[in-house]
RNA sequence: GGGCGAUUAACUCAGUGGGAGAGUGCUGCCUUCACACGGCAGAAGUCACUGGUUCAAAUCCAGUAUCGCCCACCA
């Protein structure tokens, strides 16, 4: 039974009721009780706080193919989905959305901050699934994970108490990068460093003995108020006199001492530095080493303290540069200033510049850590594609530094330490301890910060699973196959996972990590919010359907580059849905009486055609599973276009058409329904991946058994289904008809006028395969007929061809434009010649004979061979032309 | 300052040692009974530049130029 198709195929349409359909059935669902072989993949958890777009999109598309290659394939597959709590960029959009309504959230307070945040998340914080919802997403939704679920708060909470009983995690007071707006601390990570015009101001400092003075350069004169030194390299012969002496602050009532550190660079500047240990991680380090105070002039706020003076207590910072400067200069202690470009830290989420502030703040000692994490991938137990990112990961693994892991802020997991009141005994532990076990009667309050997001994300693989519970997912799922990620948060994410994973299970948290392509603006810069260049992926889903979208972004997927998405291509690969509906429909039409089973397992073909097209499907069918192996989404996109379009489409299609409207009897129908049936439907399969809805759409209408086509198996290639000869003869027929379409043309006929035309032949065996293909290539060249093994001269005024190293010439009704012909032939000829010359030089030099390997040598002759024929019948053909 | 990557047709990009490719665009012809979101036939490139290795280089090496990214405490 055959169903007709409608005219064309309705994304919007069938993307909503195939998506509904497979997650009803359950398809999307991983068993951990089931037999299979798990393939496991965790998505990158987006922001509860995000919405779609390109990156998410470029990567859950890959998830996606790998996950429904897999599942087709005969793996259990699970795909795990989730979202991240994103602590400071949640906390930022809720406090933005009171202050739309007047209200700051330290007047509503902490708890009912977090109440609203909450609220938020579960009215807003499923958009971005659902969008990958529309992408196609095959997640197991069942399983769904937020980084702030009870289960996976538990599992931060026991990483953070193990990881503290073993000493990794202390407390202390440390230079930190400091937001003033996000009113946090951050990581080194989370500073980003953009260069930034700014001056160079040059301070002189006199001594206080009068004896000479000492100038140092800066580029944040404000700090100068918490100078507590002015340091110089010992061996820096300029300042020898002046070891010793003490220095008049400018703008303060303090001295300070010049000290000696090899940190200076004697070949910058003066050699002279300004030292402001509360304000600068250097000058921190060098406070450290001599012992000097450390005098905070800046607040949390970015304003200054009541240190730096009063003058300029409770300026903002900018405004307090502006009049130090001022002063400085009406005091005659400004030696000058320059424009000078430097690098400014700024705040990855809000794009403040950071201020380096001595606060008291939680790390996590790396080191040990790191070292079982490198291991896993120099042994191989982690493999990175492309391999060129290793190098980086061991770069930043071998440099690691301790990790600032707490955050004032509010939303987040807040740090399970506890101080009583009473004894001032700390508690560290899971649950909220009830008393404290020492005095038993303090009060206890619990540490006010909440952990750095990517803390919880460090737990995802596992946490996701049911750890610290010895689950039955865990015991299935873990260690997962593939993760897929953009190498933007190679170190914030992927290189923390391994070092959980190898610490809190033992194994790895993923056999392979795929680094895909940043997709970038037409300026080539990373696309972001908070940059506002951003291209919307359902526009191009409503636009052009998410199938087309989704196959454009894995032909851009080639392995270590950037994408430039450029919309044309979503335009091209739309109208190859197009193509495949149609080509479908055509299909659809010849199969009435043909079974399911057939069209599966159909019997050997015998028809040169249908012969051909399983042969080439074979083909294809390796390329793409090699492709979808080894990340080459790019190449899987591309083998199966060219071959559904240009061999199936173009060629195929049109060799079996005679047999379709009965030409060639009831046998040929029979077999070539059969095959264009088989092949369909097998790419169909091989497609799935790719255009998960189109596929299904037609694979529903064909009368193949199976509820759903996500569900039917990944082709495997039939080697018996190779047929070397009838490719061969394929390729005879379709350079015949390929040189008689490009006579017409050249010779200007019009596809209406009907020709004759002329193989001469000097080999038996092309000639035989043109006998037998012989009413095809009439067909398709639209000739009358087809002379064969024509004897004697060309007729006078034909157009020629080199085809196969035989001749073919077409007999036109109108004499053809000798002149024009001669053109075409000589210039043909030219390139021939050419050819053959470099192929001639390479022949004759004994150095390639002797080195080079025997099939290339082979390969050469051959082609010289083939050219020296054509050269030979383009010139008689010239010949016969005339004059 | 260190590292990585890019430079191939008008545009967007594949191609990593053996006769330069794709999609889009462009030119010409075609309203042929799956598809004009189509068919057929074409034109189009000093593979950034300079050297080197090799019988052979878009491909490997060195350098140059331009662009981009990552890392880094140089005031």
């Amino acid at each position: 039974m055959t169903s007709s198709m409608p005219k064309h195929f309705n994304p919007p349409e069938s993307e909503k009721s195939w998506y509904d359909f497979w997650l009803k059935a359950g398809y999307f669902h991983a068993d951990e009780k089931s037999a299979l072989d798990p393939y496991t993949i965790v998505i990158p958890p987006p922001n509860v706080t995000g919405s779609l777009h390109m990156g998410h999109a470029l990567n859950n598309t890959i998830q996606d193919i790998l996950i429904r290659y897999r599942r087709m394939d005969g793996y259990e597959a699970l795909w795990m989905p989730g979202t991240d709590h994103a602590g400071i960029a949640t906390q930022n959009v809720v406090e933005k959305e009171l202050a739309d309504q007047g209200v700051d959230r330290h007047h509503l307070g902490r708890e009912q901050f977090v109440d609203r945040v909450w609220e938020w998340k579960e009215k807003y914080g499923g958009v971005i699934l659902e969008q990958l919802q529309r992408l196609g997403s095959s997640c197991d939704w069942v399983r769904e994970r937020f980084t702030m679920d009870e289960g996976l708060s538990r599992a931060v909470r026991e990483v953070f108490v193990r990881l503290y009983r073993e000493g990794f995690i202390y407390q202390g007071d440390y230079i930190t990068n400091w937001c003033p707006r996000c009113h946090t601390a951050l990581s080194d990570l989370e500073v980003e460093h953009h260069e930034r015009k700014g001056k160079l101001y040059h301070l002189r400092y006199p001594a206080v003995d009068g004896s000479g003075e000492v100038v140092v350069a800066t580029t944040r004169p404000e700090t100068m108020l918490g100078d507590t030194a002015v340091a110089v390299h010992p061996e820096d012969e300029r300042y020898e006199d002046l070891h010793g002496r003490t220095f008049n602050l400018p703008l303060t009532h303090r001295e300070i001492p010049l000290i000696n550190d090899t940190f200076c660079n004697m070949e910058f500047g003066t050699g002279a530095v300004k030292v402001t240990p509360a304000h600068d991680p250097n000058d921190f380090e060098i406070g450290e080493r001599h012992d000097l105070p450390k005098i905070t002039v800046i607040s949390l706020e970015g304003t200054m303290t009541h240190e730096a003076g009063e003058s300029y207590e409770g300026l903002d910072r900018y405004a307090c540069r502006e009049k130090v400067v001022h002063d400085l200069n009406e005091q005659g202690f400004l030696v000058g200033s320059e424009d000078y470009e430097h690098s400014v830290g700024q705040c990855y989420r809000c794009q403040t510049v950071i201020e380096p502030i001595i606060s008291r703040q939680w790390f996590v000692r790396m080191k040990d850590l790191a070292q079982p994490a490198i291991e896993a991938v120099e042994d191989g137990r982690i493999q990175i594609y492309p391999e060129t990112w290793k190098k980086t990961y061991y770069e930043w693994m071998n440099n690691i530094r301790d990790w600032c892991i707490s955050r004032q802020i509010w939303w987040g997991h807040r740090i399970p330490v506890w101080t009583c009141t009473g004894c001032e005994e700390i508690l560290v532990d899971v649950d909220e301890p009830v008393s404290c076990p020492k005095c038993g009667t303090g009060e206890l309050h619990q540490e006010d910060d909440v952990l750095d997001t990517w803390f919880s994300s460090a737990l995802w693989p596992f946490s996701t699973m049911g750890w610290p519970e010895d689950t039955g997912t865990l015991r299935k799922f873990y260690p997962t196959s593939c993760l897929v990620t953009g190498f933007d948060i190679l170190f914030f994410w992927v290189a923390r996972m391994i070092m959980m994973g190898m610490k809190f299970m033992g194994d790895v948290p993923f056999r392979h990590v795929y680094i895909h392509a940043l997709v970038r603006d037409a300026d080539g810069h990373k696309m972001s919010k908070s940059r506002g260049n951003v291209i919307d992926p359902l526009v191009m889903i409503d636009k052009y359907g998410a199938d087309a979208f989704r196959f454009t972004l894995a032909a851009f997927a080639a392995m270590g580059r950037d994408v430039r998405l450029a919309e044309d291509r979503v335009e091209g690969y739309r109208n190859f849905v197009n193509k495949i509906w149609n080509a479908s429909k055509l299909v659809l039409q010849y199969l009435d009486g043909v079974e399911g089973d057939q069209i599966i397992d159909p019997p050997m073909a015998k028809e040169i055609q249908n012969r051909w097209i399983r042969s080439r499907l074979s083909f294809v069918i390796g390329s793409v599973r090699d492709a979808f192996d080894s990340y080459r989404f790019n190449d899987a996109a591309g083998s199966i276009y060219q071959f559904f379009w240009h061999e199936f489409c173009d060629w195929y299609l049109e060799l079996a058409k005679p047999s379709f409207y009965g030409d060639k009897g009831e046998d040929s129908l029979k077999e070539t329904a059969i095959t264009a049936a088989n092949v369909l439907e097998t790419s169909l399969r091989l497609l799935h991946p790719l255009m998960p809805f189109l596929t299904e759409e037609i694979w529903q209408r064909l009368p193949v058994k199976g509820d759903s086509i996500m569900i039917a198996s990944f082709p495997v290639a039939d080697t018996a289904d190779r047929d070397i000869e009838a490719e061969e003869s394929m390729g005879v027929a379709t350079d015949l008809i390929t040189g008689v379409r490009n006579l017409r043309t050249e010779s200007g006929i019009k596809p209406s006028e009907r020709i004759r035309a002329s193989v001469v032949s000097d080999d038996d065996a092309f000639s035989e395969i043109v006998r037998v293909l012989k009413k095809d290539i009439e067909r398709l060249g639209r000739l009358e007929s087809l002379e064969l093994d024509h004897v004697g001269p060309i007729p006078e005024g034909a157009a020629t061809a080199v085809v196969k190293g035989q001749v073919l010439f077409i007999n036109p009704e109108t004499e053809v434009d000798a002149e024009a012909e001669r053109v075409r032939l000589s210039k043909e000829l030219e390139k021939v010649v050419a050819e053959l010359k470099k192929v001639n030089g390479k022949l004759s030099n004994s150095q390639f004979l002797q080195k080079a390997p025997p099939e290339v040598v082979e390969k050469n002759r051959a082609i010289q061979a083939d050219l020296n024929i054509q050269k030979g019948k383009l010139q008689e053909n010239l010949e016969s032309l005339g004059k």
